[in-house]
DNA sequence: TCGTTTGATAGAAGTATTCTATCGAAAGGT
DNA sequence: ACCTTTCGATAGAATACTTCTATCAAACGA
């Protein structure tokens, strides 16, 4: 049964019978015969059939969030029996939005140390992506934007305020004092692109002050946007988290964005599952730790 | 997986493999492989062996916790897909205190008016029983006291508050005036055993007021209490709703006791599982509504 | 000490699951 | 309109798993 659920979790996420099965480590006959067993035991159509697929029905909608539960309890089962068995051990997975990854290993260092046996998986991943994962049990947790976003039945622990700067090749004219953001219009851009929250968050406070932008490079990347920075007079906005690990040469300055000076609570979210098992607890800890000390 | 977790709820019931396999329908084999199969999945010993069942490890404790709250899961998910096949319907499994058995038609009767296919099972426990039944999924809601005792995971929907009365023969001396809890002190009493809370109400209010009693009569049923009332001069004391079945005809009176006019809340209790399956939801309505009446 | 109770074990029978191979229907491109 | 590709369902064989009956050994109680 159990083993069924997670194939159907499997075909909601990946919308395709052949690949959901791939991800099962199942061939495609046998997740079609899982979902037409579960169907068959439910009594109900859980999947809108044709020669493809369709999407579910209103009772699988409802089928898959228990499924996701049941299924996310019994991983949790599983997890804390072998915490019991030998410790905080196994791999702990988390998604991180891209202004956020040089915060990582404020989490992680300290936890290794203490705990050996725990592997970390991180994946750089948009904030939907991440509230999606963690919905389809792909990761343990997430580290992302509290606010502007809704967030489902997920526990969250703030770690730090984003703070935004200006980062341009040393020697730019604007990097000379605070700047404002109602100063940014004609100032040449790298932004990341616009389904990123950051960007959308940046879009607002340049609205705000009635600034239009036309950024000639948007990536996904911030290791793009500063390259570019560094061969040109391009500039771009960062938060001073993501930013500051660029800044170690004097190839680049930074001057802080100001008027207004935004904040944006950047945390841990993690599935709200009680009781939570221990390595998450553990990593809850460490992150409110973390968060005291960036407050200190 | 889910089959085992369900034998190893019931082998943590039953403190007994062979009554528990006999409980889930197999083999006492069979049950001890499934067992054993949990054990080696998880890694970790779930029983004490010896000979004989000895109860649970730490590991299994905590193990029990997690089977409880997925076999739950996995139960609402199987009921809610039934519901939307056709409809409510199936069977609702009660547990009452005795002296709310009469509440119990409030619920049930128009309840099934409006729900023709749901069967009910109303059985009379204790408030402790009921709690215990609720953790094991032996049954889907309670009726029973929400102050005083314990309660655990569960929500609650309070339906009324019981108040206090003396039951006598008809032309018993008492039943002239509102009596005091202080008067009780001479009068012969029939009273629930000790181990039900009801009883354990009236001795604290008896306690407050500085009177000891050793009723003659000991039961667990109000129907034996009454009976003997009906014979002789010996009173007893009853929660309203629960006394006024038996004055229908004009061989007993009633008095309300005060000083203090004593009300204890009494409601359905269910287990605490998000979303709630329909049947229940609609009981819980339907709770809500006799609670209403009560209050106009 | 002897009988009874309790849970574990062995082996056979039955049931379920998963695979490979193949098919038919629908989409998409030319 | 036709051909190709993609997608999911089906059939049948091999395999794995589950459950049963029968039996055993240990421990408890009289």
């Amino acid at each position: 049964m159990i083993d069924k659920l997670e194939m159907f979790i499997a075909l909601a996420r990946e919308e395709h019978f052949g690949r959901a099965a791939a991800a099962q480590g199942v061939t495609q006959p046998t997740l079609s015969a899982a979902i037409k067993q579960l169907e068959d035991q439910l009594g109900v159509m859980l999947v809108w059939r044709g020669s493809r697929y369709r999407g579910l029905t209103p009772e699988g909608q409802r089928a898959l969030d228990w499924a996701r539960r049941i299924v996310g309890d019994t991983r949790s089962l599983r997890q804390e029996m072998r915490v019991a068995r030998e410790g905080l051990a196994g791999d702990l997975r988390l998604a991180v939005i891209p202004t956020a990854l040089t915060v990582v290993s404020d989490l992680t260092a300290e936890f290794s140390e203490t705990h050996p046996n725990v592997r970390f998986t991180v994946q750089s991943k948009t904030s939907a992506e991440i509230l999606g994962m963690l919905e389809n049990l792909e990761i343990d947790a997430g580290l992302t934007y509290l606010d502007n976003e809704p967030l489902g039945r997920v526990t969250t622990v703030p770690i730090y305020s984003e703070r935004y700067v200006l980062v341009a090749r040393a020697g730019h004219p604007l990097l000379n004092a605070p700047v404002a953001w109602g100063d940014l219009g004609d100032v040449p851009l790298c932004l990341l692109t616009p389904d990123m929250q950051n960007r959308r968050i940046i879009n607002q406070h340049l609205a705000e002050a009635a600034v239009e932008v036309a950024p000639q490079i948007e990536s996904t990347s911030i290791v793009v946007l500063v390259s570019h920075v560094l061969r040109s007079n391009w500039a771009t906005i960062l938060p001073v988290r993501a930013a500051e690990i660029f800044l170690k040469g004097d190839d680049l300055g930074s001057v802080p964005i100001v008027n207004p000076d935004a904040r944006h609570a950047v945390g841990l979210v993690a599935p709200h599952r009680e009781p939570f098992t221990p390595v998450l607890a553990a990593l809850m800890d460490r992150a409110r730790a973390v968060s005291e000390m960036a407050v200190g």
